[in-house]
DNA sequence: TCAGATCTACTAAATACTTAGTAACTAGCA
DNA sequence: TGCTAGTTACTAAGTATTTAGTAGATCTGA
């Protein structure tokens, strides 16, 4: 058993996001809906799946043709948990420094960008 | 030369931030303000700032004592940038669901998550 | 039945990231 | 002068992540 990471590597979250999508899957299913994007073998796929199921994010049931998977924990917890540790690392958990970031320079309406900004500026009257 | 990466991994960041909060540096500023927080050998803070400055993060100059490293590009870009490709891999681009998720888990106050909450809706209604 | 397709467990190995050792050079000082 | 501390370039290697091959089991259809 691998020690528990704290959050998902890239590819592991690629597959991830599939088995989410789907919440009940197989390992064709994931490579298919991999190989749109990029090429990658069959073993690939299912070794990175054995992985994330040592890890406790996937389970497996065995079925009568090929095992099937399914999500062990939500999107919304793990995905939190990456964000968290992203915010951690990057900008030293000031959430705040983030949402600056984003009023800046990202796609958001003016409208959105002008709340962001409001936002922003009531914490600091705080 | 490395093949340039499109973001800073988690030990490069580490020392990014320490060069640009103090914006000119030796290996030795950096190996102890390092220090404070892990143990770790000087020789592996100076093996750091040479990938980092071979991946044209940072430049160097040669002085009398011990060489004298600067940012070569700014804090916001590079962060910007790393918050960019976090947005993409995890939330496939859309800013906005890492916005529902701050206004859902983090430390914000309850006001600021009115506004975050606020802004989300008037998005929806476009 | 049995050949081909599919699937699995196990294993191997490439690549990326991180850590650190060694040898050699230099400045300052006893 | 020659020792010591500090520095550098070069090199080695450990750990994490990603990719994929091999052998064998099982299922399916001719």
């Amino acid at each position: 058993m691998r020690k528990p990471h704290p959050t998902l590597t890239p590819q592991e979250l690629a597959i991830m996001k599939i088995v989410w999508r789907k919440d009940e899957t197989t390992v064709r299913d994931v490579y298919e809906a991999l190989r749109e994007s990029r090429p990658i073998a069959y073993t690939t796929v299912m070794t990175m799946m054995r992985i994330l199921q040592e890890k406790g994010y996937l389970t497996k049931v065995a079925q009568e043709k090929a095992h099937v998977y399914r999500p062990a924990r939500p999107r919304q917890q793990v995905v939190g948990a990456m964000l968290r540790d992203f915010v951690d690392r990057v900008f030293d958990g000031a959430s705040d420094a983030l949402l600056l970031h984003l009023a800046r320079d990202n796609k958001l309406t003016p409208k959105q960008k002008r709340l962001l900004t409001r936002l922003l500026d009531e914490n600091e009257e705080e």
